[in-house]
DNA sequence: CGCCGAAAGTGGCACATGCCACTAATTGAA
DNA sequence: TTCAATTAGTGGCATGTGCCACTTTCGGCG
């Protein structure tokens, strides 16, 4: 047997899933590279774009991303003057999130370098199981994940 | 066509790989908390483990992992003295990986950590989808994904 | 043997993420 | 109205990851 990662070099679903994020993030961050963007960056543009001035916690809770990690990766796009921030006009402890049009203009130049990624990859795997893979995701995501209240002393 | 957004979030295949993989992260990483190891630490000492004192690239290799992400990871694993590093015997550029029994201690107390959130989850979503979900992610992590060559002027 | 190019790691830099402690603004109740 | 609890973000800290520029070794050639 010649050892490495055999089929499954690991049993662990976490670890699996790192696994492929990385082979993936480098594939489409290649594709993206040309705009300057990273394939984070591109979905967090993406998904501002998508919504209506969301608040930060909206964006926070759509991609699953912790509110404070959120808020380090907001940071490099606003310096870089592709998205700006401003104050919920009925609730101030709220920040809401816009494209300004540098950042619309940058989007729109990232998405076509993003299409390729997608349609290369999407050939590779097919687009029935891509879609499929993506559904299956989506709903490991969406589950309410619990550990078992660990029966303490009982 | 209105959808978008919701039901799933993005049509893109890296983000949605991503947004699970933060999900999940967390998931795994509450459970192995009180050992005191992230979900990435333990996925590294489990493959360190199953090696035969492995050289860093054989391990960034196994890993899908960058060479130098991979040094990075494993500082804080050597500082804690989990792990320890040693050249190869016939090749001076080579370094090679092994635990510690203090590491190997840690891996068995966070095994048994993990086996609890793998169960969950197994759980969750059937040991058979689990399985094929990590067979798919592995499929895909071993693609040889190209960008197609831009055919530059003509 | 001496030189060149490849291979294996290292370090620095930037961004990705999460947790925790803290601040500011709101809401609800006495 | 005033204060406790809650909600939305921020900042600091630690780790995860990648790329790039180097340095050290190796291996192959003339």
């Amino acid at each position: 047997m010649t050892d490495l990662q055999q089929p499954g070099f690991s049993q662990c679903n976490n670890a699996t899933l790192r696994r492929t994020a990385r082979r993936l993030g480098r594939f489409y961050d290649e594709a993206l590279a040309p705009s300057g963007l990273k394939g984070t960056q591109f979905g967090l543009l993406f998904q501002i774009s998508v919504g209506s001035e969301p608040a930060m916690g909206a964006i926070a809770e759509a991609l699953i991303m912790d509110l404070s990690a959120l808020g380090h990766t907001l940071k490099p796009l606003v310096r870089d003057g592709y998205v700006e921030t401003f104050p919920d006009k009925d609730d101030r402890r709220v920040k809401r999130v816009r494209l300004t049009p540098s950042g619309q203009a940058k989007l729109d130049e990232a998405i076509k370098l993003w299409s390729v990624a997608q349609r290369q990859f999407e050939a590779m795997v097919g687009a029935e199981r891509a879609a499929k893979l993506r559904a299956t995701l989506d709903e490991v995501a969406a589950l309410n994940l619990e550990l078992p209240a660990a029966a303490s002393s009982g």
